[in-house]
DNA sequence: TGCTCCATGTAACCTGTTACATGATTCG
DNA sequence: CGAATCATGTAACAGGTTACATGGAGCA
């Protein structure tokens, strides 16, 4: 039982109290790079953590009586946060993209088509690279200390960065390759 | 429903008549730095194929009694297989990573810590990589015309490439990053 | 009034992993 | 003879997505 999304969620509350909302939002964001989860796995992942003692819940009222759970991480909570955090991570075995899946079978099919295949991909990647740009390009007006690991956006700097680098390598990767077809 | 490794299983049968063993012993090869399955997914799949009828096997067998279902893929299997080797491939929303998941919420541990787990995780990226210089050294050793699209072997020419791309650009990233730290 | 967003939950289903279970073959 | 590998399956569980279901708040 690895339980990823636990420590995900403990991470987001142990910043700032949070609802199941907000948690589901960071999600979209940022980080939702690198993990994600919907909104239907997050609210029994946070009921499950309410019974194991590792974060907490106060109601709040917005308006006449609409109402939400703000969440914030427990002592023992941030025990077993830090304790992840400490831990070496393992690589996976696989990480899983159906792009290369398919190149693998692609003697089977013309290279016409591949080319074709390709140039979507390198659209597709260029597309998300430019959000990331417009990302990163946001973040900077913020705080200009960006890069200093005492800025407060630091987490926020490392995962666009690594998103920006994941997408250029992939991209130069597809452009290399795509040549050889020519 | 995606079901690809249905689509996985179709293009590896493609190739040449496999057992479900072989097809297990497949996803440990290069292939599986991309997309993998344990047996116990693969064996209910293959039934499943076989009832959709896009696969149909013959009993081989070894020594005196040892039996093993050779799979190879029909008409119908062919046609769905190459559908989807043409259609255009999404972008995940999310590629998971559990050391970029840490790194967001790094601020809560000391720097000290951090650079220790960036040189664990440099290490475990540079060990990966070496394996992969490997198995493109033994590749280049059976054909030397690997990289050209009418190889037999350029299938596993790209995805070993972009395998090694990916761990490199990774690691170039990770020290630089580290070096942020210091 | 109607649309988008805020807010929370459950149910059904699919995908994937770990564990259980069995037996044959090959090679040293 | 024993160990690694060949070979096939099922069961229980964990992780994750899609669909179902409800209702309030803010704004034009």
């Amino acid at each position: 039982m690895k339980r990823t999304l636990k420590y995900a969620i403990l991470g987001l509350v142990h910043k700032e109290e949070m609802s199941g909302y907000d948690i589901t939002s960071q999600f979209k964001q940022e980080i939702g790079q690198f993990w994600s989860a919907k909104h239907s796995q997050i609210y029994p992942e946070l009921k499950r953590l309410t019974e194991e003692g590792l974060i907490e819940y106060r109601t709040s009222i917005t308006g006449a009586k609409l109402e939400k759970k703000l969440y914030c991480i427990t002592p023992k909570g941030t025990q077993e946060l830090t304790e992840w955090l400490l831990s070496p991570k393992e690589l996976p075995e696989t990480e899983k993209d159906e792009f290369m899946l398919m190149l693998y079978f692609s003697a089977a099919i013309p290279k016409e088509e591949n080319k074709r295949l390709f140039e979507d991909q390198i659209a597709k990647r260029k597309e998300k690279l430019e959000y990331l740009y417009e990302s990163k390009k946001s973040l900077q007006q913020l705080d200009e200390n960006l890069q200093s690991p005492g800025s407060n956006q630091f987490g926020h700097y490392l995962v666009l960065s690594r998103a920006i680098n994941r997408e250029e390598s992939y991209i130069t990767w597809l452009e290399e390759t795509l040549s050889l077809f020519e």
